[in-house]
This record gives C-alpha cells, sequence and structure tokens, in this order.
DNA sequence: GCCCTGAGTGTAAGCGCATACATCATGAAA
DNA sequence: TTTCATGATGTATGCGCTTACACTCAGGGC
C-alpha cells in the first residue's frame, strides 16, 4: 500500500493516456485489443483497482444503494467491553451449559432476512449495499452519512423523523420499508399484515371455533404491530365477536416478552381457548411456558404467530403463523429504489407483497 | 431532488464562501457561531447533503470498512423469478403447513453473526459498512468493486484467489476471517477451531468413555472444517485411540446432510457411540433422524455440534458443542483493518478467539 | 500612532476519474 | 492521388469537496 497506484501511473506505464485507460475499464470494446491487453498488463502489474469515489464523483452516480435500521438487537448494549482475548488467555473453556444459562441475544431474524433480499436484488442490479444501523443517539447523522454515499436508500418505516426523511429525500429517492402509507408521497414497500392477521384470526373463529381470544401485542412503535392487529380487530367485527373483552398484552417482540405474558395467563382466573401473538417470537415465549406447565397445545389452548421464522417450524408443536416474505421485502425495497431512479418522476410506489398463512399444529389438532 | 444542492448552493445561499461551508461541517468549532448558525439554516433549507464521494476524493479516505463473503447460501437459487406481486394477487393465502413441507433455505447464522460484529464495531469506530457476497461468476469483480470503495476489507478466508488477495492490498488493508496463516503476510483473525474440538472430543474419551466414533465433516474447502477435524484427530492421537478407524462423512454444512448422514449411520452394520459433526447445522440433522427413529441420545448415541448457534440450544435434547464467538470475530476483523490502517507497518496480526466447549444434554446424560 | 497577533474567512489547487471533443491514422471510394 | 468516413487515441474539463495558504480586520502592546 506505498500509495495506492490511478489511471495516471497505469497511463504512464503502459503508454497511452488517462483516456484510454479508463476505456479499457469502461467500454473495453472501445480500445483495440493490443492496446487493451498493455492496459491491463498494467493494471495487474501495478495492483490498480479504480477508486469508486473519484468515479462516483465523476459519473455522479455511485453504484451503491443503502439500507437504514434502527437498532433492534441488544447489540448496544455490547459496548466498550473487551471482546479480545488477554495476551495468553486459554482458547478454550470448557462449560457444563444448564438449561437457560447465558445470556441470549434473541437474533433480528427480520433485519437478516431483509438484508439478505437487499444485498441479493441489489447485487443483481449492479449495485453494492451499504448497511446503517441506528443506535440510539441520533438517526439523522446515520442516515445522513449513508444518503451521501448512495444512489437511493430504503429505510424502516417509522425509524427516522419526518424532517430527514424530508431532507434526505432531496438529494436521492427513499422507499419506506414496512409503513403504512401516512400522507406522505414517498414509496413504500410492505407486506399484508392486516389481511394476513384477519384471514388467520378468522379461520380461529369459523375453523376452530374459537370465540375466547387473547392477544399478545408488539411495541406501540411497531408499524407493523398496529397492522397486525388491525386485522386481528377487523376479524372479530366481522364475526359479531367484541375486541374490546379481548385483553391485549403489550410489549416487546421477545421470546421472553411472549413467556412473560404466558405466566401472567396462567395465573390469571381462566386461560383462553387461543392466544393470537403479533409475532413468532413471542409465540414461542408462550408455548415455552404453556408446555412446561403441561398445558395442551393446541387441546387446551390454541397458539399462534406472526412472522414464518424458522425457529416456529422447529417448535414443538409447530408453530402454527403468518409467513410474510422478509427476503422478498429488502428485495422489493431495492427494485422500488431503482425504478424511481430510472424514472423520478412516477407516482409513489405502494407496493404490498402477500403473505402466506401456515396452519400448523399450535392450532390445528389433527395434523 | 430536483439537482441535489452541493456546498457552491449552501455557499451563495448563505453568502460565504465554500471552504466556510466545509468547516461548518468539519470543524464547527473554527467558524464563528453567527456565521455557523447562518450556514446550517441554509443547508436545511437547501436539503443539503454532502457527497461522500466528493469528501472521499479530497480526503483520499472514504470512511467505510468493507466485509466480503462467499455466497454461503442458496440464495443465488431465487435468481429471476418474479417474486414481485402480479396486480390483482390476492395478498393472503391460506396454507395447511404439512411437516417438512416447503424448502427450507437454512440461515446462514454464520454470516449474519459475523455481519452483526462487523457493522457494530466499525460504527463503534465511526465508518460506515459495505457487504459483498459473492456469487458464483466471479469474486475477483465484487471484491476488487468493494476494494474500491472502501478503507480496509475483510474477506473470508479461500472465499478468493491468493492473486487477488495481493492485488487488493496493494491499495487497503486486508484482513483474512477464519482461515489459519499459510505462508501470507496478511492478518487474520479466528478462533480456536482446534484447541476447541480437540477439548470436547478429549471430554469425550475421558468423561464419557467414548471409543467408537463417527465424525461428520463440512465441506473440504471449508478452513473451519480442516481444523476443526485436526483437533479431533489431535484428541484421538493424544489417547491413543487411532483416527483411521473413525469413519468419515464428509459434505455440506447443512441439516440436510446431517440427516443423510444419520440415515446412512443407521443403515450400517452398527452405530457408533458418538458422532461428532462439524458444525451444529448437521448436528440438528442427526438428532432429527435419530429421534424420529428412537435412538435415544445420549443414551444410546452422543452428538456433539461445533458453532452454538441458538436453534442447538432449542433443540431436544440440547446440543452439546463448542461455541465460537461469530459476533466478535466479526468485531475483531473490523479492529484489525483500523488498527493496521493506524500503523501499516506494525508486523502481520494473527488473532485467535477463544471457544467454549457447551456440555449439554446431547452428551451428558445426568444434565 | 504603529506593529504584531490571531481569529475568521476567502482563494485556489488538487483528489482520481469519466467523457465530450479534438486529433490522428487508415483504408476505401472517387 | 485526393477525399472522407471510420476507428483509435489524446486533450482538457469538471464532478463536489478538503485544505494549505493568503488575506482582512480587530485589538493589545509599544
Amino acid at each position: 500500500m506505498a500509495k495506492a497506484s490511478t489511471v495516471y501511473d497505469v497511463a504512464a506505464h503502459s503508454g497511452v493516456s488517462i483516456a484510454t485507460v479508463s476505456r479499457v475499464l469502461r467500454r473495453p470494446g472501445d480500445v483495440r485489443a493490443s492496446t487493451r491487453e498493455r492496459v491491463l498488463a498494467s493494471v495487474r502489474e501495478l495492483g490498480y483497482v479504480p477508486s469508486a469515489a473519484a468515479r462516483g464523483l465523476a459519473a455522479s452516480r455511485t453504484g451503491v444503494l443503502g439500507l437504514y435500521f434502527p437498532s433492534l438487537d441488544a447489540m448496544e448494549e455490547l459496548g466498550d467491553a473487551e471482546f479480545l482475548p488477554a495476551p495468553g488467555a486459554p482458547l478454550v473453556d470448557l462449560v457444563v451449559d444448564m438449561p437457560d444459562s447465558g445470556v441470549v441475544r434473541p437474533p433480528n431474524l427480520y433485519f437478516d432476512e431483509v438484508l439478505r433480499g437487499s444485498e441479493f436484488e441489489a447485487w443483481r442490479q449492479g449495485f453494492a449495499l451499504m448497511v446503517g444501523v441506528g443506535r440510539g443517539t441520533n438517526p439523522t447523522d446515520m442516515v445522513g452519512d449513508i444518503a451521501g454515499r448512495v444512489d437511493g436508500m430504503a429505510i424502516l418505516a417509522q425509524s427516522v423523523s419526518a424532517e430527514v426523511l424530508e431532507h434526505v429525500s432531496r438529494r436521492i429517492p427513499v422507499v419506506l420499508i414496512a409503513g403504512p402509507r401516512r400522507g406522505d408521497d414517498f414509496d413504500h414497500v410492505s407486506v399484508g399484515n392486516t389481511e394476513g392477521m384477519q384471514a388467520l384470526t378468522t379461520h380461529l373463529i369459523d375453523g376452530c371455533a374459537v370465540t375466547d381470544f387473547a392477544y399478545v401485542a408488539g411495541p406501540v412503535d411497531s408499524p407493523d404491530d398496529a397492522e397486525r392487529h388491525a386485522g386481528f380487530v377487523a376479524a372479530l367485527h366481522s364475526r359479531g365477536l367484541d375486541p374490546a373483552q379481548v385483553p391485549v398484552h403489550r410489549g416487546e417482540f421477545s421470546r421472553l416478552r411472549g413467556r412473560a405474558v404466558a405466566s401472567t395467563l396462567l395465573d390469571g382466573r381462566r386461560m383462553p381457548r387461543a392466544v393470537v401473538c403479533a409475532n413468532d417470537q413471542m409465540a414461542l415465549g408462550v408455548l415455552d411456558v404453556l408446555g412446561a406447565h403441561g398445558v395442551s397445545v393446541p387441546g387446551d389452548v390454541i397458539v399462534t404467530g406472526f412472522d414464518g421464522i424458522e425457529a416456529g417450524r422447529q417448535a414443538s408443536p409447530r408453530l402454527t403463523t403468518v409467513r410474510q416474505p422478509m427476503v422478498d421485502l429488502g428485495r422489493a425495497a431495492m427494485r422500488a429504489i431503482l425504478s424511481r431512479l430510472e424514472n423520478p418522476d412516477q407516482a409513489p410506489i405502494s407496493l404490498r407483497l402477500p403473505v402466506k398463512v401456515l396452519l400448523r399444529e399450535s392450532s390445528e389438532g389433527h395434523l
């Protein structure tokens, strides 16, 4: 890394002008084969790697798409703790791992999957992906920072203020993930949260004769949660049941939270026939506790989730849930950005991806 | 996005020079408070977001770190399939989800975790992270592309050729993840694969009186796999057992592969006392099949994994494994890059993170 | 009153590349 | 031979920013 070589170095080394070097890399067909080979040889010899910054400046286009999520995991708690091993520390530690020992950082499947989809689609379209995870302090800086580096970006709805969105969108296309449109003109991609939960709940009422529910909701600021609850309520309404009669337990989207709720339910007077959870993690927590207390699922209590994570498929009983296409959500977000990039004046996009209600053993005794 | 505004626009709008605008953003302390406010007001009003490309060019430093992984998932199979819903398609699909229905794309925990750690540490150090996932075709282009955009990058060992590494490292610091040093001078970060597997195997021999093993290995080109197997062999040697007597089933690191191996074992003459797997996914696959065939674990057969993924903790019986600090691996990689950036001439780093052997029910009957 | 100092600001020179345009060479057509 | 069209290459400019350096303008010390 003595001093990264540039087009000038390559040009001098191969006896051509910098324009020719640039052409060899951008439009090889425009250069005579012999010249091309000579230049490429110099490139190899000098270890030349073009500077994306310079290219981006000149072409006013970075070839990068951005993805911004607020912090959804417990990562920030890692803080400054020294994770590097002390010199001479043993490389192995033998531990008898008792059940429930250790702190488990719930993996954020949602983020992982959306990220995968985004990266995949960005790659397919010839773009690189830059990720940013907001962490407490100020999302503004982070979002602005990314915005300066990319040709367009996707942002999880409600993770940054309207002003910031407004500001950033003056420079690049912004698409919101997972939020409903609310009077803004941004492009949106989301999934059929409401419809999925409504379909599932309707099935529970019509197909499983449930009239007695408990609802385990997520955080108040979750756009997904709001939509799912709306679908739940709509289903009750449509069948003449009174949503006001259904106890709602609100909290974070975690397995631990699900366990806590289940414990509360067990302590209560009587169990509902069905516990409908706004996401799978919570539902798995509910299953944990019911299972430990010998409550039969779905015999005594039906439990359902939402998301369709793999752990739900591995659970016992396997979890009835609504599969939302998280990977596709990421892909769709990138597509939406590119679509607007190509056609800046098109009407705001509002894409809603379909979900799939997966009926499994936690609701269907006969499977 | 009429036309992204620049320093010139802001300067004109607030009646100062572009140098002052730049100072307001970079070193606010050098500018009189009144001037600063005026400039910031213009920034807000014009929706100005500085171009990272221009900044990077001028400062010859991008503020981005890169992470490159070869494709480890089945994502490329998604290909061109149209995932966007057809106009008017129903938003909900009700499906009776039978066990084992549907194709499961095994989540690549390893990548996810390393990515998280990388992103986290990069953020802590004031950098953004750019990710690249190699997909068949040519890693060279992808790695080169990223290399042109970042100040330094981490690359999964053995995912790109030595020539490319050499080439790219002429421009930026490169650190290799998970590979042992092999005559190169790159910086490396890895975990105690060998030591962990050796400790676990030794425990099985000494603590569980196992003398009769089967070994389920990963792909031949996996650096991790090679190290783990070496640890396994070392343990046998140290206890006077002959590694040549142990059947090795080699294949990909997947749950399905684990199932296949378990089926093969069941078909064979006799079961080994312990099935040692080179990763958790395969071990879970083995558990799946043994469980389905009524084989008692650990009563009849002991099963162990490697990685320490969450699913292993949820399995029944809970999986004995070696926890490798994947998140920390990502963090350490970023640290190594920055360390070399600060001090280009230091000796090659070769950091090895400690692992933890987690003894759980799949090997310890009494837990 | 003069000079010096330093805070605050402006001027201008790149950073490394893409690209419009100019130039040059070549061979076919006249 | 001369004329052009065409392909190949070079020249020169600008992308938007940082920053060394120059400059201006108080105020303090003499």
